[in-house]
DNA sequence: TTAGAACATTCATATATCCTTATGTACCCC
DNA sequence: GGGGTACATAAGGATATATGAATGTTCTAA
């Protein structure tokens, strides 16, 4: 595995890893929108929205394109729907399990003797 | 989409997103390994290595199997694995096609009039 | 029961991230 | 050109995250 790997997968997730931006896939994932859609989907300001569009777009996550006074911003790589789905699951699956583990405790609790 | 979704979903990315974690999680993902294993195979403190370790296990997303002396660590759900490699997958595209974009710049340089 | 190995936790500090406010830029229409 | 709309950027202070050093805990073995 190459040493920056690591890095730039991190960096890749980091990038990701956030309730707003995470909020602005969502919104994006079916269509390309305009700015101040994006705004109305999310409930964001409009600074903040752009802030993190900058953010999505340096990484390569969405890309831009004028049409007169707008911007519209879509995803660049439907793998990206994918993994986002796919953290979905895994983050049900966990806290399914949680729940399960919690059951367990309540069903038979831990002797602490 | 529910109202905590993104909330917990950039919960589980945030946890993934950070070098040294993907690091473990690279070093476990064939097969589980003590700590003093993981401290070797991530090159980081053994300190350090449980503070991340506590982290991840705290989210669900590795499991801790005491044996004697040693702590054994392991990957919960493959599916940890899967949304790894696609964000692997999608880095790498995302990459190459930053760098085509790099390559059309200088063989079309944009016009700055 | 004491020594030592393996691992966990706490604390303090450095660093990064996030959001709000304010300001700047690009475009359209008159 | 002037005004308005749509979007981007900068500065700042607040909050969160990461890390090293020091200290605890758990187990084994003698």
């Amino acid at each position: 595995m190459d040493q920056d790997f690591y890095c730039l997968h991190s960096e890749m997730c980091k990038t990701l890893a956030n309730e707003k931006r995470q909020r602005i896939l969502g919104a994006l994932r079916t269509s390309e929108l305009s700015v101040s859609r994006i705004v109305e989907a999310t409930g964001m300001s409009q600074a903040n929205a752009s802030q993190h569009l900058s953010i999505l777009r340096s990484k390569g996550v969405v890309k831009a394109r004028r049409e007169g006074n707008k911007v519209f911003y879509s995803i660049t790589n439907p793998k990206i729907i994918q993994a986002f789905d796919l953290i979905s699951e895994v983050m049900q699956e966990v806290l399914a399990d949680q729940s399960h583990m919690i059951d367990d405790v309540i069903e038979h609790p831990i002797d602490p003797t």
